[in-house]
Formats: C-alpha cells, sequence, structure tokens
DNA sequence: CCTCCTATGTAGCGCTCGCTACGTAGCAGG
DNA sequence: CCTGCTACGTAGCGAGCGCTACATAGGAGG
C-alpha cells in the first residue's frame, strides 16, 4: 500500500467523525481538510472529486452505524420490542449523529441526482434487510412489510426528534409500541 | 396599503411557488428574486434580510399546505384510514413537494439555529395538532399519542420515499393499516 | 415651485465554494 | 549521476453567496 493509500486511509475516518459532528452542509473541502489534518488540495489528489470524496466518508459512516446496530440490538424480537430498542438507541448521544445525517442525506436525495440519491437508496435497502433479519414474525409474508414499517416508523421518530420534539416522538414510540401488529385473522 | 407592501405580498406568492419547486437548497436570494420577476436588491427593500424573508415565504407555504389538507382528508377518522388517505395524499404529485420541503426543513433543523428550528418545530405542533383534532380514538387518552404516531408515521414513509423507495413505503403504509392500534385491554 | 420621500437600478464588497495550474523536494531505479 | 515519479505547498480562478453604498426618477405635499 502507498503512502498516498495510507494518507487517504486516515483522512476518510478523521473526515467521518467530521461528517458526524457537522452534517453535510458543514462538508465542504476545506473544514473537511482541516478535519483530517490536511489541505483542500490534497483531499483532491486523494480522491477525484467531491463526489468521491463524499461517497466513501459516507460507506464509512455507515459501516461503523452497521456495527453499532449490531450491539444495540442483537437476536430476533418481535416488531415492538426491535421497535423500542432501536429508538432507544438511536436518542442516545452515541447514535444521534447518524439519524441526524441520514435525514440530511435522505433531503439531498430527495433533489440532487448523484451521488446523494445512490448513496442514500443503498443505505436504505441495506437497513431495510438488517430490520428483516431480525425481526421475529408471527406469518413470514409479513416480513419484509414489517421491516419497512419498523425503518419508516424510526425514521419519523428521528425526524420528530431533528425538528426538536422528542418528546413527542416519544409517546409516538410508546403508541406505536402498544399496537398488535401483525393483523389478525377473524 | 403601499405599493411596497403590495409588491411584497405578491413576491410571497411567486417565492412559495419557487420553493416548493426548487427547495431550500435553491432558496438563494437571486433565484428567488427572478422567480418573483424583481432583484435581490428589491427583495432585501421588502424584507429586513433573508430570515425575515424565508420566514415569512415558509409560513405561506403552510398555510397552503393546510387548505390542502383540509380538502384531503375531512371529517373524523380512525387512525388507520386517515394514514392511508393521507399517505395517498402525500404521494400525490400536488402534496408530494410539501413533504419534500419539510424534509428539507426537518434536516436543517437538526443543525442550524434559527430560523429554521423555530419555524420546524411551529409546523410539527401545528400538524399534531390538526391530527389530534380529525383522529376518531377509542379512548381520549390516546389522542394525542396517536396523532404523534400518525405525523411519525407519514414523515417516515415520505423520507423513505424521498431516498427512492416509494415502493417500500406503500408496503410500510399497508403493514401500518393492518395494525391495530389502541392496545386491546386483556 | 420646491422639497422630501418612496421605489428602484447599478455596482461592488468580502467571503466561500470546488477545482486547477505550477512549481519543487526527495527518493528510487537505471 | 541523472532521470523521473510521488507527494505536497502556494496561489489563484471563476462563480455564487448575503448584503450594502450610492445615485436617481418621479410623484406627493407644503
Amino acid at each position: 500500500m502507498s503512502v498516498r493509500d495510507n494518507r487517504r486511509e486516515a483522512a476518510l475516518e478523521r473526515m467521518a467523525d467530521h461528517l458526524l459532528l457537522q452534517g453535510l452542509s458543514g462538508a465542504s473541502l476545506r473544514p473537511l481538510a482541516a478535519a483530517a489534518g490536511t489541505s483542500d488540495r490534497m483531499l483532491l489528489y486523494y480522491f477525484k472529486d467531491k463526489d468521491e470524496l463524499l461517497t466513501a466518508t459516507l460507506g464509512r459512516v455507515t459501516a461503523r452505524l452497521a456495527g453499532l446496530l449490531d450491539d444495540a440490538a442483537p437476536g430476533q424480537k418481535p416488531f415492538a420490542t426491535l421497535l423500542v430498542e432501536l429508538w432507544a438507541a438511536f436518542r442516545s448521544p452515541a447514535l444521534q449523529p447518524y439519524m441526524r445525517l441520514w435525514i440530511e442525506l435522505a433531503a439531498r436525495a430527495a433533489r440532487d441526482e448523484m451521488p446523494h440519491r445512490a448513496i442514500a437508496g443503498e443505505i436504505a435497502d441495506g437497513f431495510h434487510a438488517w430490520a428483516a433479519d431480525r425481526l421475529q414474525v408471527e406469518r413470514e409474508a409479513d416480513r419484509l412489510p414489517l421491516a419497512a414499517l419498523l425503518l419508516a416508523t424510526v425514521d419519523g421518530l428521528a425526524l420528530l426528534d431533528a425538528v426538536g420534539r422528542g418528546g413527542m416522538a416519544d409517546s409516538a414510540a410508546s403508541a406505536a409500541a402498544a399496537a398488535r401488529l401483525p393483523r389478525p385473522q377473524r
């Protein structure tokens, strides 16, 4: 591995930190470079342009989150349990930055084209698969829809939290946990 | 009403259009001015600065949405019904821009301070109240939490839609509609 | 008629953005 | 020993940003 690749790698980790703290809006080349202990000139030496840099850095971030999530909610659980555990995890200071960043990414995905849209779609798919894996369902046919609902609910709660309505999100989370989810056959 | 106030009013309407089409990221003074048929210079004559301008324009947008929502889902409905009607409405081309804008606003609210954070909080409260008003519940104690859950769910679905996973959102919406929401006392 | 105030244009400031052109120190290989 | 490539610094470009200084035409009011 060349010197360049080593430096690039180190920069990626530091930039992932910066991205989580400051968000996409604070992710312009010069601040990122400062956080990584280098110069904007060098960032564009390590990466061909800002899109490539952002894609790589966001990849780092999602890899970290994947690890954290496995720790936060291991094993298979029914919907309600998984939801409250996930929501508790995402309200913690350790995971909150990830959700903030995810919302920011989604907002750009809704407007821009690349690279945000593509990245955001992949992340959504990844966590849909993650949720489907961890859900314990009564009928197998419910697995994917319930995983999607879990994803949507956590995202919605996070969005309320993001606008300063964490209390509202908590009460919504309780209501959701109290619901009986698979449709009872009558 | 002075000439200035008239022009200011007209500009507000055109800028609300522009904001819905182009989003917050496209809302810099010169493009907004072009959309309003005037100049950046005049916008800052009508409004003291960009914050005031944005606040006023977003106020216009939410007022429009409030009207549209009353048309889309009049009367009182149980949770599941209200959810599917709301979700259908927000997937329509007429309402989709509002949700996109709302997500963008939430993303900024999570980072910035004013004016985004304050505005976003008020909007959330407004629609929480709207939902509480239109929900038909079995136990009155469930009204506010269920309204919050409705808000969160629709927001989460919209977020999935924003990242290009509309299909996933639809299946989540069906799963949610199939759930039994007020906890059955055992 | 003269004066002042409102509405508006023109020009530009200082800043940040992504990106690039250019130069060079230092080391590896022929 | 010379050549050439990797790794980096310095400087700057053109564009966009929010905002402001300055000038002025034209109408309203004394």
